[in-house]
DNA sequence: GTCTATAAAGCGATAGAC
DNA sequence: GTCTATCGCTTTATAGAC
């Protein structure tokens, strides 16, 4: 890979920003209800600007969805070099998930139909990485499983559904909006209600 | 209250009909996403007419969630009566909800930033029917804690927003697109999950 | 109340000059 | 590559005849 020149630099610097916003608005309003006039407005560009970085709204979201994956993908990395049982790997994404949500920094996923939906099935850079992540966690919880430290009885794909649901769970974004309790509090009970169940 | 004249049957049941097709709708693809002009072509009726019955999109909605609602509290009614203890009565009643779920009956609620939410909010039956709602849970709630059969860690408003948020999960509609499990596997899945915890 | 026709506004995307 | 200006389409909502 060659050295990048000033220029490409600047455009990368463009591309970053465009991102920046696009996650932001992702994690603030959702697909459906981002406008482009938005993420132009935020980053101080025109929109025919944008449409030469990237060629649809659909593709301006699976950029973003792309970099969280790879973001979750290097905190997959660092915990699989900690001391840790299965178990506590998972737990730690699932605290670090969540706190990357309280920060208003996770875009939330295409619930129901949308447009986007079919857009990222077919995106190629996006499913590689969905599909890596998967099977980076479908080990841990198969040791985990094996340790007697996740619910056997349930199988490893309604394990991870789960905690890729966690991770923008509304549950959060209604606790935060209530003020009651701190952020950390919040990662707690959550964290305590996915893994050990609102049961004792 | 009168008897209806026919007239007024006739009317209402054309009323019946339009928020039947606003709750499949909602359930299949969200308020952003639903149009009126889908929801008349499903009635058979032109929009014109559709707008002599309720005043706006908001308003649509809105209707549905507050069948939604009352169906809800019909349910909560009829398993205060049935010899269980309070954290049986919970459980029962996320197996109802994650039944209505499964059979596309369940309109999903507003997660981000919607104009649907400002409408709600102000929204006075909708409003009613969800503060009796969870005033109901909040008592079964409290005596599953003080019976030992709820986590007192977690403050009952967590509890409560749990409840509500596992009642569209995300992961029920994901399970059944698998295709891999029946209905009431999934469910049982689900609700073992929710009060029993990922771990055992 | 129901219809057809249309207004009014917002949206994603693009043309064309620089 | 960036801009201004605009296209073409969809959407919510309404006017006006019956």
């Amino acid at each position: 890979m060659a050295r990048p020149s000033f220029r490409e630099q600047v455009l990368q610097a463009r591309e970053d920003a465009i991102v920046d916003a696009v996650n932001r608005l992702l994690a603030d309003k959702g697909f459906d209800l981002m406008t482009v006039d938005e993420v132009v407005a935020e980053v101080g560009i025109a929109k025919a600007s944008l449409y030469k970085h990237f060629a649809s709204k659909e593709e301006l979201a699976a950029a973003a969805m792309v970099r969280i994956l790879e973001r979750t993908l290097q905190e997959v990395d660092r915990l699989a070099q900690q001391p840790l049982a299965p178990l506590e790997r998972l737990r730690e994404l699932a605290r670090w998930t969540m706190r990357v949500q309280l920060a208003g920094q996770m875009p939330s996923l295409p619930a129901q139909n949308s447009s986007l939906r079919a857009a990222l099935l077919s995106h190629k850079v996006y499913m590689d990485r969905l599909l890596t992540l998967s099977d980076r966690l479908g080990e841990w919880i198969a040791a985990a499983q094996a340790q007697g430290g996740l619910r056997t009885e349930l199988p490893p794909e309604v394990v991870l559904y789960t905690l890729f649901a966690r991770a923008c769970d509304p549950v959060l974004s209604l606790l935060k909006a209530g003020g009651q309790y701190e952020d950390e509090q919040i990662v707690e009970m959550l964290v305590l209600t996915c893994f050990g169940g609102l049961a004792p």
